[in-house]
DNA sequence: GAATGTTGGTCTCAAAAAGAGACTAGCACT
DNA sequence: AGTGCTAGTCTCTTTTTGAGACCAACATTC
C-alpha cells in the first residue's frame, strides 16, 4: 500500500502507547472517571473552602437535582475525597468535608479551574469561529 | 429555630458563594463540561504527543466507539482545542493535532493526570473501605 | 391542635446521552 | 470479482441524568 508511505509509522515503541495500558486498571480513567463529573468538581470547589450542610450545597449550586447531588456526595465520598458526618438534632443534619486526600487532589485541580477562567474567552472566540465555519 | 444555634451562620458574604455565579456563563462550567467527558481527556493526552489520524486514535484507544470519537474529537475542535486537516489522499486521510490552546490547557491538566497515577492506590483503598462500611 | 416548614434523603418516570453495530463511497491490492 | 482501507453516519438499545412526588419526625405558627 503506497497510500500512508509517506508517514512514519506510528507505535513504534516509545510513543504514547496506550495500547499497552491495562484498560481495567487504569489509573488516570478510574480515577477521572469520577472527577470528571458534572457536578463533582463544584461540590469539590465549594468544600475546599468550608464543610457544608446537605441542604447548603444544594442552595449553593441551584440547578443540581438533590439526586444527583446525593449521588455526586457518595462517589466523592467512597473515593476518599470528602467525609460525611451525621449531627443526631432533629431533624437530624449533615455535614460534608475535604479530607487529606481530597485537598491534594484540589491543589492540581483548582490550577485547571484557574485556566478555565483565565481562559473561557479564547474558548468561547472559538467556538463563534467553529460555528461560523460550519455554516458554509 | 434553635436547631442550629450552635452553627456559624454560612454565606456571610465572604464565603463560597456560588450563588453570586452567573450559571448560564460560568467560566468553570462552561469549560469544564467539555474537557469533564470521559474520553477528552484521553485524546487529550494523545494528541499532546504527536498528531494522530482518526483510525489511529482508535486503535489508540480501543474501547471507545466510532461515534463518541467523532462526537469527542468535534467538541475538542470547536472549543479550540485541536485542529483537523484533511489530506486528499485517497482514500483521504484525517490528522488531528494539538492547538496551542490545547496545550496551554493540558499543562495544568496532565498535572491532575499525574496526582491521578500516583494516587490511584490510596483511591482504591478508600472504596474498599467505603464498600466494606456499606456493607454492615 | 392542625397546618406548615425543615431536615436529608429515596422512589418513580421521562428525557437525554452513550454504546453497539450495520452501512456508505471511492479507490488499491490480489 | 472479492476484500480491505479510509473517516465517518445512521439506527437501535442500554445507561445515565433530570424532574418531581413522597417520606418520617419534629418545630414553629396560627
Amino acid at each position: 500500500m503506497a497510500l500512508n508511505a509517506s508517514r512514519k509509522p506510528v507505535l513504534d515503541g516509545k510513543e504514547c502507547d496506550m495500547s499497552g495500558w491495562d484498560m481495567d486498571n487504569c489509573p488516570v480513567r478510574d480515577v477521572l472517571d469520577r472527577i470528571a463529573g458534572k457536578w463533582s468538581t463544584l461540590l469539590l470547589e465549594a468544600l475546599s473552602r468550608q464543610p457544608y450542610r446537605f441542604g447548603e450545597l444544594r442552595r449553593l449550586v441551584p440547578d443540581i437535582s438533590q439526586r444527583m447531588l446525593t449521588q455526586t456526595l457518595r462517589d466523592l465520598q467512597r473515593d476518599g475525597y470528602i467525609e460525611r458526618e451525621v449531627f443526631p438534632t432533629k431533624p437530624p443534619s449533615v455535614e460534608y468535608r475535604m479530607t487529606e486526600l481530597g485537598r491534594s487532589l484540589f491543589e492540581p485541580l483548582s490550577k485547571v479551574l484557574r485556566w478555565a477562567e483565565a481562559n473561557h474567552p479564547s474558548v468561547k472566540a472559538a467556538r463563534v469561529k467553529y460555528d461560523e465555519s460550519e455554516l458554509a
